[in-house]
DNA sequence: GCTGGAGCGTCGT
DNA sequence: CGCTCCAGC
């Protein structure tokens, strides 16, 4: 079913692409989809039972067509069914069997064209076809997951968690999952129809400021979902209609005047409707879903504390945690739990998952399993690192600053390069953590904290990001309604209204998201045997020691302070670009603007370090002191010599460590540009990572001088402000 | 103009 | 599952 017509009532939000444009990076495929496209190759001989591999064929043309993109698939299948679809499960089946029985008898009388017509529309994909497929792509280190119930809900939850950077599927509901991209109508070449999440509001008439997930979610319901059938007359227009004039934040107690909303007195709108609407929002919201990180089932988004467990029912149930791995690897049949299969990821080679390139000849995968120990602890790396907003490795701590780069590298190892586009909070999402009072406050709220896991195991999704539906944790009792949408709190609300955040240079703040772990504040090896250092007294120090290389034992001794002496690093802002082959050492100095180089000696063996970007914030401390204690210190590119594939610019590191930061860069340009320059700068954006290896010293440091001025501006865009000197007030902006 | 049901195609050779 | 067509309101 999906909903009626909602890919062509996306058409603004959507436009044709190549999942090239997702190169280096992750796709989750809804991969009932593929095998529904497949079984049309074998249908004849699945129906009389007769042995075929000819559906697997044809999905691992698509997975090796990604391969070939140096894409990571993901494959997701279904689950259980979930109670709220039992009846169109039931009914779907029973026309399966009336089909397979008119398609035997047409055989038998010999009209074999109508026969096979019939018995092509029998045939469904089941799990030991869907085993066949989970098994052929773990012999090629492709990861797989079943889903606890609806793969839509676990796509939604890789999309969103930042795990997979789309999602290619031909169903329309994943946008309603809350999913950021998704790929619609894939073919063989990699073109395909995405439509963004950020584009959503162009489709429903609503200006982005005022455009909420909840909106979009309850517009679909009303014109007929899988999980609650549609009123007669009502459709995705009538609909769009309705949540463009509606302004009650409760839609339980809206939906009371949808008839003379819509000029169609005759509609009645009974109580069961409005509850069953309640719980069909509740099975989009709440979806169990199983987290290959944490190993655990949960749910796609924290229920807020007015949901009932009875109505957490419809969203799915727990099932105990043995068999919900097991279910999630594909080895049990997810209807009888019989286990069919062995897959066991804590015993794949090492070696293969370590390895990060793509081996041709072999046409074996060496992306990273999602179910590898070494996947894991790189995503609670970066899921700490971003919660605690130590964004850049960078911090600054008694007049010292500390690098620490081999959590940056294990980060670089995970994402080699990010699709721009595809980590951004949207500006929304932004505006809500600085506004918002208690739904973010997922650690500290006993309620939600019952339904997550665990403080070490947190879910990226849970952490990272709050809630995208819902815009309050609410406390009231009135309805089971996902009550406000944000639509009215930000009426006539402008940003500038914000109170600003002042930010003082006097002391050090360490905000929740922004602040480093205190035991790392020390100088920290970046390698096994590096240890590198920047301290901030009366000049920077930028010191190397220990410089070797694994394999060779070259030692290489850099001593920046060379660079003090002309004043060529300044204190306040620099770049430092070092080429080794030339054996010179470029620096930006972002004050002056300028470009300056210096030759240094180093061993002539081949020195790991490659090119250290060294930027330091000026602007937040720009009325001058001459101390550096509070320069917002961060590294924002380093690159090993290691392989071509390794080499990671400035701004995808950005992205893999510092999702704030680079996400702002597009909240400005989208709440600025139209959409057309949008597409335009994200694809400068993949061009230039396409093309990373030939892309040119001065480049990367213009990219990340604008990195610097975006911050700053950005600082201000979001409320705050530098401290005035000798000024404790805090005036309303 | 919008809704909604019926009927068709999905692969591959 | 989506798409197209078309009758009906």
């Amino acid at each position: 079913m999906g909903i009626t017509g909602l890919l062509p009532f996306l058409e603004k939000a959507s436009k044709r692409t190549n999942v090239s444009q997702f190169s280096n990076g992750t796709v989750a495929i809804d991969s009932y989809c593929w095998l529904h496209k497949g079984i049309f190759s074998c249908a004849e001989k699945l129906s009389m039972g007769q042995p075929t591999d000819a559906y697997v064929r044809y999905c691992m043309k698509f997975i090796n067509m990604l391969l070939s993109h140096k894409i990571k698939p993901i494959l997701v299948f279904d689950g259980r069914h979930l109670p709220a679809k039992a009846q169109t499960e039931l009914k779907r089946r029973e026309s399966r069997q009336m089909n397979h029985r008119k398609g035997i008898e047409l055989m038998r009388i010999g009209q074999h064209a109508e026969a096979r017509n019939l018995l092509r529309r029998s045939i469904d994909v089941t799990h030991e076809m869907a085993l066949e497929l989970i098994k052929q792509c773990q012999k090629l280190n492709v990861d797989c997951i079943v889903a606890p119930y609806e793969a839509d809900a676990q796509l939604a939850y890789l999309n969103i968690s930042g795990i997979a950077d789309v999602v290619i599927t031909e169903d329309s509901d994943l946008t309603l999952f809350g999913c950021k991209k998704v790929l619609f109508k894939m073919d063989l070449n990699g073109n395909g129809l995405l439509v963004d999440q950020q584009q959503l509001h162009l489709a429903m008439e609503i200006p982005s400021e005022h455009f909420s997930m909840d909106d979009f979610l309850y517009m679909c319901i009303l014109s007929g979902c899988d999980y609650l059938p549609s009123l007669p007359g009502i459709g995705l227009n009538k609909a769009r209609k309705f949540i463009k004039i509606n302004t009650d934040c409760d839609i339980h107690r809206a939906l009371t005047r949808l008839g003379s909303y819509l000029n169609m007195k005759s509609l009645v709108i009974t109580k069961e409707y409005r509850d069953s609407f309640i719980l069909a929002v509740i099975t989009f919201k709440y979806q169990l879903i199983f987290c290959p990180l944490i190993r655990k089932q949960i749910r796609l988004n924290s229920p807020t504390s007015d949901i009932t467990k009875e109505q957490l029912y419809y969203a799915g149930t727990e099932i105990d945690p043995d068999t919900a791995l097991q279910l999630a690897l594909g080895n049990c049949d997810p209807f009888t739990l019989k286990m069919l299969h062995n897959f066991d990821p804590d015993q794949i080679r090492n070696e293969v998952n370590k390895c990060n390139t793509w081996v041709q000849k072999t046409g074996l995968s060496r992306h990273i399993s999602i179910w590898s120990k070494e996947y894991k602890l790189m995503q609670n790396q970066l899921q700490r690192s971003s919660q605690k907003k130590d964004l850049m490795d960078w911090c600054t701590v008694n007049s010292e600053a500390v690098l620490q780069t081999n959590r940056l590298k294990k980060c670089i190892f995970m994402r080699q390069q990010d699709n721009s586009e595809c980590e951004q909070l949207n500006q929304k999402e932004i505006l809500d953590i600085y506004k918002s009072t208690n739904t973010m406050d997922v650690e500290n709220n006993p309620d939600i904290n019952d339904l997550t896991p665990s403080e070490d195991e947190v879910s990226p999704v849970l952490i990272r990001r709050k809630n995208q539906f819902s815009k309050y944790s609410s406390t009231t009792k009135t309805s089971p309604s996902l009550l406000c949408t944000s639509k009215r709190r930000m009426k006539g609300r402008n940003l500038m209204h914000i109170r600003r955040t002042i930010i003082d240079e006097g002391t050090v703040t360490e905000s929740k998201f922004f602040a480093k772990d205190i035991s790392q504040r020390n100088n920290i090896p970046i390698n096994d045997n590096k240890i590198c250092s920047v301290m901030n007294s009366n000049e920077v120090l930028v010191e190397e020691k220990e410089m070797k290389t694994d394999k060779n034992n070259h030692t290489n001794n850099i001593d920046l302070r060379l660079l003090m002496e002309n004043n060529e690093l300044k204190k306040d802002s620099c770049c430092i670009d070092i080429d080794e082959k030339h054996n010179t050492l470029f620096i930006l100095n972002e004050c002056k603007n300028v470009e300056t180089s210096k030759t240094f000696n180093c061993d002539s063996g081949k020195s790991q370090l490659e090119h250290l970007d060294i930027s330091m914030d000026g602007n937040i401390k720009n009325n001058n002191t001459n101390e550096l204690n509070n320069i917002n210190t961060s590294l924002t590119s380093l690159e090993f010599n290691i392989d071509s594939d390794f080499l990671v610019q400035q701004g995808d590191i950005n992205i893999s460590n510092s999702r704030l930061w680079s996400d702002t860069k597009v909240l400005v340009q989208s709440s600025n540009k139209t959409k057309k320059n949008k597409n335009k700068n994200s694809s400068n954006s993949r061009m230039s990572t396409n093309s990373k290896i030939n892309m040119t010293n001065s480049t990367r440091r213009s990219q990340q001088l604008y990195s610097v001025q975006r911050q700053q501006s950005l600082l201000s865009t979001y409320g705050f402000e530098k401290k005035k000197l000798q000024s404790v007030t805090q005036d309303k902006y």
